[in-house]
DNA sequence: GCCAACGTTGGC
DNA sequence: GCCAACGTTGGC
């Protein structure tokens, strides 16, 4: 039996990379690349699989705001750009044949019919135990239970989970 | 722009 | 192995 699909919270600045970016790129993917902590690694490498949910976070600006879902659509493999020489993510200390940091593939879904602030996610009760609301967190790939996920959904006015299989 | 929180680095 | 210094994240 598959084990029940996963969900997680990523973190994106809208400036770097949006989710408008994301629902505009080929396919509507992207590689998740430029992780460069080791904790979020961990999650990427040994933890997120094909099919798991994902929530879309734009942070800094004015209102930070989960923007939108998405779903992995390939697990983890090697990080392209911890090879890439110049490119800020390059880390000369990794080993092509045992490489440091990881990607995974997500495709974007829709965008929330609402988004939902930082502050309107401390707002609510059943959100209070989100790793997102919780202080000086700053892992930028985070796990999100299944009930977060449908409270989020449902804030968020979105009626059917359309990153269900 | 400020600063709290946190992770990493490196001297010892 | 400790811990001070430094860099980064990210809300405000």
């Amino acid at each position: 039996m598959a084990s029940p699909r996963r969900f997680w919270l990523f973190k994106s600045e809208p400036g770097v990379f949006s989710f408008e970016d994301l629902l505009r790129a080929r396919g509507k993917r992207t590689g998740w690349d430029g992780v460069r902590n080791y904790q979020a690694r961990n999650l990427l490498r040994d933890d997120i699989a094909v099919g798991d949910g994902v929530l879309y976070y734009h942070s800094g600006g004015k209102a930070p705001s989960i923007v939108g879902l998405a779903k992995v659509t390939r697990a983890g493999h090697p990080d392209p750009t911890q090879f890439e020489e110049g490119s800020k993510g390059y880390d000369a200390g990794s080993d092509p044949k045992d490489p440091r940091w990881v990607q995974v593939t997500i495709q974007g879904v829709q965008a929330l019919s609402k988004p939902l602030s930082l502050g309107d996610l401390k707002q609510e009760r059943g959100l209070a135990g989100m790793a997102l609301v919780q202080r000086g967190q700053r892992l930028s790939v985070q796990p999100v239970s299944v009930k977060e996920w449908r409270r989020v959904l449902q804030l968020g006015g979105v009626a059917d989970d359309p990153t269900g299989p």
